[in-house]
DNA sequence: TCAATTTATGAAAACGTTTGCATTACTATT
DNA sequence: AATAGTAATGCAAACGTTTTCATAAATTGA
């Protein structure tokens, strides 16, 4: 069966070969209670011989839905996105949808570049990371009524439908935690926040705890480090070096966390006797790391998941208002942190 | 401009708001030149103001490309995965390729399902992770001619065009850095061998390295654990545990290794004073880890990346046979080995 | 046994493009 | 001024489906 077979097979191949029109065949398909037992056993039976594959862009001029869903990401290989996309391509797969994705190197353009060219493919619907986008992006998926939805990050008044969690509140609940174990001398160290709004939201949060409690952190212990062990390694090493030392790191990220430790530790700091970190995100790995690290858990794949279920759900059942959903975070207190 | 329109906007729509037919529509987008300057100017005007974005769909059963290629990984979440992605998403997207994605969790008859189904998206090609198929997925690609590759593992005599680096050689190469460095007592740590033949050829090149030299590595030195921190620290700690001790361990991969290092850490034992481990891979983030891994190095942004342009190159140009792509491998010394 | 339903199938239009061919209006050549 | 050639455009067929409507065949009910 399923002969190597030079020709195309289509619709009509199958239909010739189990003596039927490409009605029939189609129904057979799509309401297979309308064709006879028999009928659909030849086609079948045709469908397998000959090879056939339903054309599904032939289905999409027809006004059907493409099977596609779009996830437009800054980038793919910083775990916590590798995370949810998985999850996301899970729950979207199990609603029979293929995804489509792209990283746009946190380019806003570029952003709207990938999103037009999904958009091209007649994408049921697309998924964006985070709030801030141009205007340009959000007014071409106003104009298309794509179904949109905005994960990663929760606010209340998101312009997308938005599955996450609330990074500022991430930022406010590591700062408190440093706070209530009883220190004063913070270090910040956070990834640039231009085109990312959740390390800003991050800083943002942390900054004003600080702030309620009359703390003010001095401009050479506030840290910006791209996303990557080695920079915040290096930059940390310069912050440790000086004689006036925080007494504890506060880091927008899990990675800038694991690399401030690791800069303590190439100067034989003990973390966290000597300095405290904390991160934020809780990546796969960093409860396991030594020491353990105390961060603010952000439930990647049961956003990844939720985005998923929420984009099928709104092409699927195109109810008019779409929920923002709010995903809970939660303090880790592990071995990185200590009381003074 | 590109306002709120009600209705689906086509090509037709186009054509009546600049006074020409379809077709010039269509040739203003498709050979330019063929146009008038003025008619163009026209054309464009009203694509601008009606916001029209060109049908893929229909373009693609008119015989044209879908412009879209698919890769199917096992998890989207593993490190050199989502590197591996991210570097092969942006060639494809130079040669104007969007990219489908799925993972199929090393289940290969998943995999056949998720192949069936970008087929139905009429994908250009698609590259696949590694050489271990289902039968039926070979035949299926090479039944309906669809360019398709291998990636990550070379081989002289895979049944796909392949582009990838030597696993086999990879596994040798770490037994014989160890072996040049005085050890004999050797443990192995790897991942499950079978869906995965990347994990079994590392372990197959380390055996048949060791065993060269004169080596049988006893059965409860032979460690299996799932591509986890926590689970690698777990099985290594029981093996550390024991008082006949290796001096060294072999992990198939990175995160193993890493793991591996905390569960000695963890245990109070040095590495690499009381205990040489070696990984491979060289993930983003093992030189600055503390050791520095010392590990074997798979490039995966390149096979990525080369991957790509293979696949685009195969779409484009059909030439009619691809080449096997070998991508060098090499030792990255550093800290976490000893001599003996 | 005949009319009235129901079931199974086919014919044809529609979906949004691209492109080969035909037509018209210029431009250049003599 | 007539002819050949070229540039710009339109018409209509084609791509592979789905679905509405029509029709034929089978079943039901009297």
């Amino acid at each position: 069966m399923a002969k190597l077979n030079r020709e195309k097979v289509d619709i009509v191949t199958v239909s010739n070969a189990a003596n039927v029109s490409i009605s029939t065949v189609s129904r057979s398909f799509n309401h297979p209670e309308k064709v006879s037992a028999d009928t659909r056993k030849r086609i079948d039976r045709a469908v397998r011989k000959l090879g056939y594959i339903r054309n599904r862009a032939a289905q999409t001029i027809h006004g059907i839905r493409s099977g596609t869903i779009g996830l437009i990401v800054p980038t793919m290989d910083h775990a916590i996105f590798s995370e949810l996309m998985e999850a996301f391509s899970r729950s979207v797969e199990a609603h029979g949808f293929s995804m489509l994705v792209a990283s746009h190197g946190y380019d806003l353009e570029k952003e709207y570049a990938v999103t037009r060219k999904f958009l091209e493919h007649r994408i049921d619907g697309v998924a964006l990371i985070g709030q801030e986008h141009s205007e340009e992006t959000y007014q071409l998926l106003e104009q298309n009524r794509t179904p949109a939805i905005s994960i990663w990050n929760y606010s209340a008044k998101s312009r997308l439908p938005c599955v996450g969690a609330d990074n500022t509140r991430a930022g406010e609940m590591a700062a408190e935690h440093l706070l209530e174990n009883g220190h004063r001398r913070i270090g910040l160290l956070f990834a640039p926040g231009n085109g990312n709004d959740r390390a800003q939201g991050r800083m943002d949060g942390a900054r004003a705890a600080l702030k309620a409690a009359g703390i003010d952190t001095p401009a050479e212990w506030t840290l910006q480090s791209p996303y990557s062990l080695s920079a915040a390694k290096r930059d940390v090493r310069i912050l440790l070096e000086q004689t006036h030392r925080p007494t504890a790191l506060l880091c927008g990220n899990d990675v800038l966390a694991l690399g401030a430790i690791y800069a303590a530790q190439s100067m034989n700091l003990h973390v966290p006797d000597d300095i405290s970190v904390i991160g934020i995100g809780d990546f796969k790995g960093s409860e396991d790391m030594h020491p353990a690290l105390t961060t603010i858990r952000l439930p990647a794949q049961r956003i990844g998941f939720l985005a998923g279920e929420q984009l099928a759900d709104a092409i699927i059942n195109k109810p008019d208002h779409l929920p923002r959903v709010e995903c809970a975070i939660a303090l880790r207190a592990r071995q990185s942190c200590r009381a003074i």
